[in-house]
RNA sequence: GGGCGCUUAGCUCAGUCUGGCAGAGCGCUUCCCUUACAAGGAAGAAGUCACAGGUUCAAAUCCUGUAGCGCCCA
């Protein structure tokens, strides 16, 4: 039996641990399987709320496939964040006064497995918290051996296909970090700056040309205007002069100035800037690195003494200084400017030439847009897909190195003239290109891009490269959940590498989730200190609460400006539930549960037809991945037909002797029935209350299907639903105590069990209707479809008051049967539209004269 | 500058693809501690569907334009 009050957390442990032990989260052998694996959160990482949402999605649709009898995997693990994971390690060193470079490689990575080992499961354990369903014993990790085979493979391939390169290229680096960025890990920041305009000396006269970053000057090669522009026509070709280094450079034309930015003149340092860059190798222009890969000016003779070595930023000063002391700076005007950062360690980044790998990406991109073209791979909502292939058509090559030590070392050695091998192995190596002890190999410091292993968890995860039979029972997977901002990230990157390596997609739809805001719709930041803890919330409210109001809201492709408040509403929705199945102890006590051939009582019948239409729907909005929506319905099933209106039906039922057994084998099958539909949402109260009914687990269930009933006469439930408002709201009306019995006349003989229920549940004492009511004396209507009773208003009714609701409903009432008179007037309406319309049209017209005839008799009645 | 969205009740959002009298939850007002539940029950109020045109018998829904807001890419 239950305890008196819901206490989640009383509960929430127990099962999980059951579950867990069970093996209840390992797939069970069937024809149809469902496999999802988990985008992998960092290791570093602890549970926020776009997590909880995430999983929530994903636990719930795991959970109704496999209670629909799937043979269900979803496959849990975290990557190995190769930066975060490095900087915090570094830091817990550092403060402990320990540096990297003393440790060398090898004692560091000893140092971050030794973290990975005591902190690793961190966020794990916060998704057992929450009641998430994965089958943990195949969890897996992007460093483990498997995996990280499964990278050396893929690069090997790649490079052998020509797909991998290595090159000479400007790329996105992180002074702090002191390594490479891919472009996706850039975010721009516009931040109020200046462009200083400076005068370089041409001739005997002086030429102005405006930057934003005065200090790249010292790299400067080129000065560039546009072909077009008739002011600097005739300057191409010249010479002229870059100050402070006062180094001579040709004036150069292209197309890429913009003739009404500033002066129109640009200076143009290639090793710096990416468009410079592009231009430098237009023009053949000498590419001269005036900063270093710390950040600091370069150590060279060309640079003044003054300048030499200094951070980017001091130098700026120093050039801004220089060039007003010599009289050289025109002007400077306040501009909004673009700050590019290192999304991680949130530095300004600086284009920098460097030696990379890259993987070579159009070939991979168009394999990638086609599977999405042709809709072997769906997105959820569509519309993402235009962001897609927006990304994809415009892809760049992908920057896979990282000068960094934790992470999957590129398998690349290099003999002593820097001639490059790539294999699986050192000793692979020697094979394959048939070298000689002698030769001295050293192997690529560089570790891979995170991403890189990321984009093969859907199959690396599942055993690849060795054929397992995971691989094959659970490739391709049947789906992924992610947030749009992931979309390049992996999901792009994922199809590539799953049409790549497994010539199959790596998952056949794509459901995209919005953003967990805060209740006014801002975003969750620590600096606005708005985040929410979804551990902390899963505390108070219980972990099927807060996965519940997270469902609720969770529309595909929709941000959720999260309220707690709606955690407090879906555990006092679990409250209700849990008092529901008190209810229903109660009232089966006793009762043995044997199959019926037949439902005859209407009220039963009712019940069995709204649960079939509620299943129905769901089920239909639940492949549509519409969850949300689905829930949404299950909740007002529950609450409305089921808790209200049904469990009061049943009371009165059950009194009864003769319809007695019927009910409580309703009442109890549809309540359990519909426990197994809110299951995946709020697992662990439903399985605590199952657990009370029932020996098995529920988890180990069937979903529900339509309760097949003869389904006459159940619309009368409506009517008389319908009829008990109309009596409760007169008696609201009239501030009449809802026990005061009144009395009605029916206007004809209707069915015992309308009788009986009408008086029970709105209190009235219905008259026999052979005796009518005094013809002199007043009456007001109670009348729904063929169901009409009479009151006698002088007793219970203020008449002004009355008159005047009255008359505001006819005009409702008159409103509406003007639109149907009007369209059913309309020839073109009866021509157009469909038969059924039409009918529903003229039947409306008839109900609705009935009633206005109705409330005009009784108001012509008042004034007698 | 290019692209993608959004604008419906006090709040948060469904409904728009596929046109047919405007929906939900929360909040609000009034009454009720009636033996499953006051974490509850009953009743009620509340919307020019951003704006302007057009198509249609019929538009929140389709088309065109305008305004405001948001995101992504340069």
């Amino acid at each position: 039996m239950l305890n008196e009050n819901y206490e989640p957390l009383s509960i929430e442990k127990k099962w999980q641990d059951k579950w867990e032990q069970g093996k209840n989260f390992q797939p069970k052998k069937s024809d149809k399987t469902f496999s999802i694996v988990i985008p992998p959160p960092n290791v570093t990482g602890s549970l926020h709320m776009g997590h909880a949402l995430e999983h929530s999605i994903i636990d719930v649709i795991t959970r109704i496939k496999r209670l629909q009898g799937y043979e269900t995997l979803w496959l849990p693990g975290t990557d190995h964040a190769g930066i975060i994971t490095q900087l915090l390690v570094e830091k817990d060193l550092e403060d402990s006064g320990v540096n990297k470079h003393d440790l060398g490689r090898e004692n560091f990575l000893s140092k971050v497995w030794e973290w990975k080992e005591k902190s690793g499961d961190n966020i794990t354990n916060q998704m057992k918290t929450l009641g998430m369903s994965c089958d943990w014993s195949r969890e897996r990790f992007t460093m483990d051996e498997g995996l990280s085979k499964a990278v050396l493979e893929v690069f090997v391939s790649l490079f052998e296909k020509e797909l991998i390169y290595k090159g000479t290229r400007m790329v996105n680096w992180d002074t702090k970090l002191k390594s490479a960025v891919s472009d996706l890990e850039v975010t721009s920041e516009s931040k109020k700056g200046s462009l200083w305009t400076i005068k370089y000396k041409l001739n005997n006269t002086f030429l102005s040309i405006a930057t934003t970053r005065p200090e790249t000057l010292l790299g400067d090669t080129a000065v560039a205007v546009n072909p077009d522009d008739k002011r600097y026509k005739d300057l191409i070709g010249e010479t002229i002069q870059i100050p402070i280094v006062n180094r001579n450079v040709k004036i150069i034309a292209d197309q890429y100035v913009d003739k009404e930015f500033g002066s129109g003149c640009v200076k143009i340092t290639p090793a710096h800037d990416f468009n410079d860059y592009e231009i430098g190798k237009r023009h053949n222009l000498d590419m001269i690195q005036c900063i270093d890969f710390d950040g600091n000016i370069v150590n060279e003779e060309f640079i003044p003494k003054e300048l030499r070595g200094l951070d980017r930023f001091e130098a700026r000063k120093i050039v801004i200084d220089l060039l007003d002391d010599a009289n050289l700076l025109e002007k400077v005007e306040d501009h909004e400017i673009q700050i590019p950062k290192g999304d991680r360690s949130k530095t300004i980044l600086e284009p920098m030439v460097s030696d990379q790998w890259f993987v070579k990406t159009e070939k991979l991109a168009k394999d990638a847009i086609r599977v999405v073209e042709d809709e072997d791979i769906k997105f959820i909502p569509k519309n993402w897909e235009k962001t897609y292939f927006e990304w994809m058509y415009n892809i760049q090559d992908w920057c896979v190195s990282r000068q960094q030590w934790w992470g999957h070392r590129i398998p690349a050695w290099y003999d002593s003239s820097n001639n490059v091998y790539v294999g699986l192995s050192e000793e692979d190596v020697r094979k394959k290109y048939k070298l000689d002890e002698e030769i001295n190999l050293v192997q690529d410091e560089d570790v891979l891009d995170t991403w890189f292993s990321s984009a093969l968890w859907p199959f690396s995860t599942l055993g690849w490269p060795e054929e397992t039979e995971d691989l094959s029972s659970y490739y391709p997977t049947t789906l992924l959940v992610t947030g749009f901002d992931i979309i390049f990230f992996w999901v792009a990157r994922m199809i590539m590498m799953g049409l790549y390596s497994m010539d199959k997609i790596p998952f056949s739809d794509i459901l995209i989730h919005g953003l967990v805001r805060d209740s006014k719709g801002r975003k969750m930041s620590k600096s606005l200190g708005n985040t929410m803890d979804p551990l902390e919330l899963s505390e108070k409210h219980g972990a099927d609460a807060l996965r519940f109001s997270l469902i609720e809201k969770a529309n595909p492709g929709q941000d959720v400006p999260f309220d707690e408040e709606w955690t407090k509403a879906a555990k006092k929705f679990g409250n209700k539930v849990w008092n529901a199945s008190k209810f229903v102890h109660i009232y089966t006590e006793n009762f043995e549960n044997q199959k019926l051939n037949e439902v005859k009582l209407v009220e039963n019948r009712w019940i069995i037809n709204q649960f079939n239409e509620c299943i129905e729907q769901f089920n239909e909005l639940f492949e549509n991945y519409k969850i949300s929506d689905a829930y949404k319905l299950l909740y007002n099933f529950l609450w409305s037909d089921l808790f209200d209106w049904y469990f009061e039906f049943s009371k009165n039922l059950i009194e009864d002797e003769s319809t007695k057994h019927e009910t409580q084998y309703v009442l109890k099958n549809i309540f359990s029935e519909s426990l197994k539909m809110l299951n995946p949402a709020m697992p662990h109260i439903t399985e605590e209350i199952w657990s009370t009914f029932n020996k098995n687990l529920l988890i180990d269930n069937d979903w529900p299907t339509k309760i097949i009933v003869n389904e006459t006469g159940h619309h009368e439930v409506d009517e008389l639903k319908n009829i008990i408002n109309q009596i409760r709201n007169f008696k609201s009306n009239y501030n009449l105590k809802n026990n005061l019995v009144i009395e009605l006349s029916p206007q004809q003989q209707y069915p015992e069990w309308f009788i009986f229920q009408i008086e029970k549940i709105a209190k009235v004492k219905i008259l026999d209707s052979s005796v009518s009511l005094d013809s002199n004396e007043i009456t007001l209507v109670f009348q729904s479809g063929n169901f009409k009773f009479e009151v006698l208003a002088s007793k219970y009714v203020d008449f002004e008051t009355e008159r005047k609701r009255l008359n505001n409903k006819m005009d409702k009432l008159k409103k509406s049967l003007l639109v149907s008179e009007k369209r059913l007037s309309n020839d073109k309406f009866i021509n157009n539209a469909k038969e059924d319309l039409v009918d529903a049209e003229k039947e409306n017209v008839k109900t609705l004269t009935s009633e206005i005839e109705t409330i005009e008799e009784t108001l012509s009645s008042f004034d007698k």
